[in-house]
DNA sequence: CGGGCTCTTGATACGTGTCAATGTTGGTGG
DNA sequence: CCACCAACATTGACACGTATCAAGAGCCCG
């Protein structure tokens, strides 16, 4: 059973005018909605790795932001088969489908420690009469990340376990660059190889298998945690690549 | 190559007070958006079947909502490998990307002849600042069809050949009853088994190995265009069957 | 009544899954 | 600080689901 109580609200809190995420490759607000959305932030919390922060099947009453750290959501069926649908980084807006929608049907959970922005679910209505630049942006995100979703379903669908998993590494590491995530050619991945699996819909060991390929053939390493990426242009060769599909976000 | 040409306006419109999709188990709306409905709809549409209503790569200058007629949209790799992402019946809105993103990551096409709405992009801005209802329906739609991506991944990564099929039939069925599309435990389909490979990910080959299964085990068949359910329950029972996927849904 | 899509079926190949055993790593408590 | 334990990673052997190839049958539309 996994630890949902170890959540908890911090003390000091960032000011939205100053929001630490201005600083990542993000588009801005005007000082206006900044305003807003300061009037709209419950509180900051942290979550440990592992923590719940939207569970499958529920009710979510919270919307986060990511200030810090990494989360994933996922599907579960009813053996005990899951997928992973997706990853959250720094910048990223958690909740969409809760915001809307009744019952949520993914699991969001941490990945790494976090930092997050929290919202109230019950005043979203408020931002939609009140600021239409924050509600087009609301829309925009949930479009991207069904962009997003469409392409990961093209990789499931319809490419090899080579293709798929270059693909998706180097998607990983591409975003990880908006949130200044990366170093150099390498970027720290708090994910593990049944994680792995689990998103890209093969084996734990046919993953391993074909990391072990993709290091020999020189396009990648994944050791320890840490991605690297060795030769970017070969890698968006094998995997088709598709350029449109990192953008800078908008956030909240 | 696909003709893109055989899009032809009515003369005759229907007058959005008296939609044709009011009758629809869809969400309604007041009065005075209605109006505002009718003052965003640049007029109406016919598309044959196999016309392309938007291009992977290319700007969409036009939101449509289908009144009559399926569509369908996919993404093709750069080798000719496609996947196809969803389906478009009566009721859906097709371009909430085109919306609201730059390049359309996907083509749309017509599954058959079609009857739509069609309304101006360039205004969509005008109905965030003035309709903080329809913006929520918007947003409402964009988590919805995220959240049926998600599904259809989940489909694809976890679920087999078998179960995925009987998935996928039964959702088509469900939806289509939303539109009043099916006939007591039978739809007509207008749907090939090429594209019923490419939406699910398996080869036609295997495609029709497996719907034979799926008849001889007396669950449903598919034949001459027409989905029989024949064991919904037992449809359900091996496809992991979710049943928060399918909504009324509120439209433009 | 031809010609091109579809659908169907059998034979065979191959990618990926499963099983099982071993090695490695990192965290925890004595 | 070390010993231990539990995850996690690695590897080989083998099984199985699904793809590919090929050929023929059915169907629709001009």
């Amino acid at each position: 059973m996994r630890n949902e109580t170890n959540m908890v609200k911090v003390k000091w809190q960032h000011d939205c005018h100053a929001c630490p995420l201005s600083n990542l490759r993000l588009r801005n607000h005007s000082q206006e909605e900044t305003t807003f959305i300061a009037s709209f932030k419950i509180g900051e919390m942290t979550a440990q790795k592992g923590a719940i922060l939207v569970r499958q099947g529920a009710r979510s009453p919270h919307l986060y932001t990511v200030l810090d750290g990494m989360a994933y959501r996922y599907k579960t069926l009813d053996d005990d088969r899951r997928q992973i649908l997706g990853y959250a980084m720094p910048g990223d807006f958690i909740g969409l489908q809760a915001a809307v929608l009744d019952e949520m049907q993914h699991t969001v959970e941490a990945l790494s420690a976090m930092q997050l922005c929290v919202f109230d679910r019950s005043r979203l209505f408020e931002l939609f009469k009140e600021q239409p630049s924050l509600s087009f942006a609301l829309t925009w995100l949930a479009a991207t990340d069904e962009k997003l979703v469409d392409e990961h379903l093209t990789s499931l669908g319809r490419r090899s376990a080579y293709e798929r998993i270059a693909f998706f590494m180097l998607y990983l590491f591409e975003r990880a660059r908006l949130s200044r995530l990366t170093d150099g050619d390498k970027l720290h991945l708090p994910i593990t190889q049944m994680q792995l699996a689990d998103t890209l819909g093969l084996s734990l060991v046919h993953i391993n298998k074909t990391l072990k390929r993709l290091k020999r053939d020189g396009l990648m390493a994944f050791q320890n945690h840490v991605l690297h990426i060795l030769d970017p242009e070969a890698m968006k060769e094998v995997s088709f690549w598709n350029d449109g599909l990192i953008e800078d976000r908008p956030y909240l």
